[in-house]
DNA sequence: TATAATATGTAGCTATGGCTATATTTTGAC
DNA sequence: GTCAAAATATAGCCATAGCTACATATTATA
């Protein structure tokens, strides 16, 4: 039936206040599917950076790292496995396939460049640092763009 | 056991590398808990924009502007209520509490300020909506004022 | 007013992402 | 080389967030 007809596009446009569903749909449906991959984004970059580091990455330091349960991370782990992000064997460790790398060295590159920006418009270091963490995942590469050109700018 | 040891705090800030395993813990757990909220207040800001602008906001309607089935955001619905935000009766549609209300007004003020953020460093309009649907739900009041500061810095 | 179309609601499934509790394996220390 | 401690793995629980399929209520219209 439809008791209010929903208002036309033209409508809301003049209004300012709805776009239109399919846009509004399709975005939303983009931030959800985002969320999906930010976990494993946050877990490929840790294991790079304690490989980096620590020459090796184990479950417990990982959970450690992330403030959840042993379980929970090994879990995880496995996701990433199906994925084809990493490689891991009973007891020895994880390791990043060739694609987890790739991937690892994007979410660094846009993690620096998202605080570096944060920084550049006068957050302080640390709510940077934070904030960034849950920022990137949704961060687009034109934004990006336009970020390192801002940087740019103001050097 | 331990078989590497994990390095100290002081290796690590030298390394520049991985901050202190607490530090970034709390860092990853703060996103995963706003992970829970921004769904909830997607919900909240687009029944208040319905309300406003059509005077109702249906399940049906809401499921078609966010892209989910209406089974789904009727299971939504159920949570806003649980969590004292709306109020809805069988087939009478959803209206917020004053929590409610408050919590939309927060999140269209955050909205705007992060879309106008991006649009000021130059990225498009279409994608300044698009990621601020995204990044909106992690920015925190410290961010936050430091984007009113910018903006208006450069009236 | 009956009835068909539409909206709403419920049930039951999947996958994620968290947890605790309980094995099991590995490794360090004696 | 044994053995205890630590790490790792598994099992089973919960809540969220999505879906389809089915049932029920409401409303528009013939």
């Amino acid at each position: 039936m439809a008791r209010a007809p929903i208002a036309s596009e033209a409508d809301q446009a003049s209004a300012g206040k709805l776009p239109a569903e399919g846009t509004q749909a399709r975005r939303f449906g983009k931030t959800r599917s985002a969320q999906s991959t930010a976990l494993l984004e946050d877990y490929v970059e840790l294991i790079a950076d304690l490989l980096a580091g620590e020459g090796e990455a184990r479950p417990t330091d990982i959970a450690r790292r992330l403030g959840v349960s042993h379980a929970t991370a090994i879990k995880t782990i496995s996701r990433l496995k199906r994925a084809g992000l990493a490689t891991a064997r009973p007891y020895r460790g994880v390791f990043l396939t060739e694609k987890g790398h790739a991937l690892a060295d994007r979410v660094r590159v846009r993690h620096r460049l998202v605080v570096d920006l944060l920084r550049a418009l006068g957050v302080p270091t640390e709510s940077a640092e934070a904030d960034a963490e849950g920022i990137e995942h949704y961060v687009s590469e034109t934004t990006l763009k336009a970020f390192a050109q801002f940087l740019k700018s103001r050097e």
